[in-house]
DNA sequence: GCCGTTTTCGGCCCGACTGTTTTCAGTCG
């Protein structure tokens, strides 16, 4: 989203400024960074005219004034930011390459540059390894060593992580962890709690009986490549996975209040606090304090901390900081019997579950790309306890996927599924088809032949760079075809490789809805399309979300629990599932 | 640079850790 485009160059723009020594800089390079944090968790896509082109509307958003308004404006009308360009020209320092060292901050480096005439990682180097910093007044042998160090250690890129991966990364150290009998609860938070699409880093809260225990239990993990830091009460290492790993332990009876902070995401905190103050408390990781007296109300669980701020628990998905507190409010007032003003029609959704998901109604097999038959496939969908699947190999003229081209493999392929439906008891297996939509819009395949099969999935995968009004089109002529009842991975993004193809989603969903047609989440985590914040825009236009798996194997169908993430963060309960 | 039922000037979040000093500034989340 471009939205992390801007935030990036704002936060960067925050260190150009905080490296003026004058107390203004101080905080006018704060509220930058407050900015840059505000707009990279913003749930809408400034690209979109409704919001960069409404400068009155992007300041009533808390954290952006006029200027950084304009800066977003600018950017998504110009592609740049030309007081950014201008504090970049004028800066003989190369800061944003050696930012990336660990431990040096703008102060530093501009004592370095100062001092000694560092401007980037090379002359960094050379005087490091000459000894001259180990000789500045606040600096010494060890941070001249760290420095060194830290400058291998830069080169290494710190992507982001797919919640996938991330899940694998936990489970092994959630495993190793727990070996440390002194630990009494333990819960990953941060934004892979959330469920995330994607993580930066891991945070998992501890409470133990014997905390300096736990930490050297912590660092002394066999992944861990670095240790990036080692206190009493938490730690940050580096996994040899490539990504950070935070450690926080917190006394047992501070636990809710912990993890309900460290839950984030910061906008969302931020909401929070400002009830608590609002109610005369005071909210930090250790709980919820009489703003006066200080005394503890409650830090033991977040359901009794979100209850007592008259709000309803809000599951870690919905935490964006948006309108999620609104709702939580009125859930909480309706459900105690409290008088509702303005007659509020937003209220928390009770969310679908993975347990709910008893479908899954797209997955290929051998007869395209797939690796397994439809026996071994219906097989293991009983395994995971489905009563229903939809076998959707390629069908049309993506060659790259072995596509059924011709009636006589598509009858034996139709006959093959029919056979097993009458077999296999236990599930009821549907014959269906990815079917590959053409440049205007019609799929590539005779309607005729499609109609014997149960519904269709119309997927696009070629031709996706067209312009906005003709993608647009496209899409909507393939929606009123009557075989189509499900639209496979709407926007055709892969995660951190291609972005979303343009079209106009308010008009796509409209059609989907009259047509009932059925907007697919593709759980596969590298897809995740829809994402969060449309699926939350589909349901709110009357669409229906089918959640899928696109597996290509037995395993492929494990993937389902990332389209249901998406979905939670999507605000979606049973009945806005797709039935068929 | 942002914000305001004590507002348009004068405040701005904070706690842990590190490396340096010996009480603290800088960095990080």
């Amino acid at each position: 989203m471009i939205n992390d485009e801007i935030a990036d160059i704002i936060y960067k723009m925050s260190i150009y400024v905080e490296m003026n020594d004058d107390k203004s800089s101080f905080f006018q390079s704060r509220a930058l960074r407050k900015g840059a944090d505000v707009i990279s968790e913003f749930p809408y896509d400034f690209a979109l005219p409704e919001w960069h082109l409404d400068i009155d509307k992007l300041t009533k958003i808390e954290g952006i004034g006029k200027k950084i308004a304009s800066y977003i404006n600018e950017y998504v009308t110009t592609g740049k930011i030309s007081e950014y360009e201008r504090l970049k020209k004028e800066s003989p320092i190369k800061l944003e390459e050696l930012l990336h060292i660990q431990g040096l901050g703008p102060k530093k480096i501009k004592r370095l540059y100062n001092e000694l005439g560092v401007t980037d990682i090379e002359s960094l180097k050379v005087v490091a390894k000459k000894g001259l910093i180990a000789k500045l007044s606040g600096f010494g042998e060890k941070s001249q060593a760290n420095i060194l160090e830290n400058i291998e250690f830069a080169i290494v890129n710190k992507d982001r992580i797919s919640i996938a991966l991330a899940d694998n990364v936990i489970a092994d150290l959630l495993l190793y962890l727990k070996k440390d009998k002194n630990i009494i609860q333990i819960e990953p938070a941060g934004s892979y709690r959330r469920r995330k699409e994607t993580v930066g880093d891991l945070d998992i809260l501890i409470s133990s009986k014997n905390p300096e225990k736990t930490i050297k239990h912590f660092v002394s993990y066999e992944k861990v490549e670095k240790i990036l830091g080692e206190g009493k009460t938490k730690a940050s290492v580096w996994l040899k996975q490539k990504l950070q790993c935070d450690l926080r332990v917190v006394d047992n009876k501070s636990f809710g209040a912990a993890l309900q902070y460290f839950t984030g995401s910061k906008e969302h905190n931020i909401s929070i606090r400002k009830i608590a103050v609002a109610k005369g408390y005071k909210l930090s990781e250790y709980g919820l304090f009489n703003r006066n007296t200080n005394e503890l109300i409650e830090s033991k669980s977040e359901t009794v901390l979100y209850n007592k701020l008259e709000l309803s628990y809000i599951e870690p998905e919905l935490r964006i900081g948006d309108d999620e507190i609104i709702a939580a409010k009125n859930s909480y007032a309706l459900k105690n019997g409290k008088v509702l003003k303005n007659s509020p029609t937003l209220f928390l959704p009770k969310l679908v579950k993975l347990s709910d998901i008893k479908k899954d109604l797209h997955m290929h097999t051998v007869f395209s790309d797939g690796k397994n038959t439809v026996f071994e496939m219906a097989m293991a969908a009983i395994k995971l306890g489905y009563s229903k699947i939809g076998i959707s190999d390629h069908i049309g003229n993506l060659v790259i996927a072995n596509p059924i081209k011709d009636e006589n493999r598509f009858k034996k392929y139709l006959k093959t599924i029919r056979e097993a439906n009458e077999s296999i008891k236990g599930i009821e297996i549907l014959a269906s088809g990815e079917v590959e939509v053409d440049v205007n819009g019609n799929l590539e395949f005779p309607n005729e032949l499609l109609s014997q099969l149960d519904y269709v999935i119309a997927g696009i995968h070629m031709s996706t760079s067209m312009n906005k009004d003709t993608m647009t089109k496209r899409i909507i002529n393939v929606l009123k075809n009557p075989n189509v009842k499900i639209l496979a991975h709407p926007t055709g993004r892969l995660i951190g490789k291609r972005p979303p193809y343009e079209f106009d989603f308010n008009e796509v969903c409209k059609v989907a809805r009259e047509e009932g047609v059925a907007l697919e989440i593709n759980a596969h985590p590298n897809r995740l399309d829809l994402n969060s914040r449309l699926v939350r825009k589909a349901k709110d236009l009357g669409c229906k979300i089918s959640i899928n798996t696109d597996a290509h194997s037995t395993d492929g169908l494990l993937l389902m629990k990332y389209g249901i993430d998406v979905a939670r963060g999507g605000w979606i309960t049973k009945v806005d599932l797709f039935d068929l």
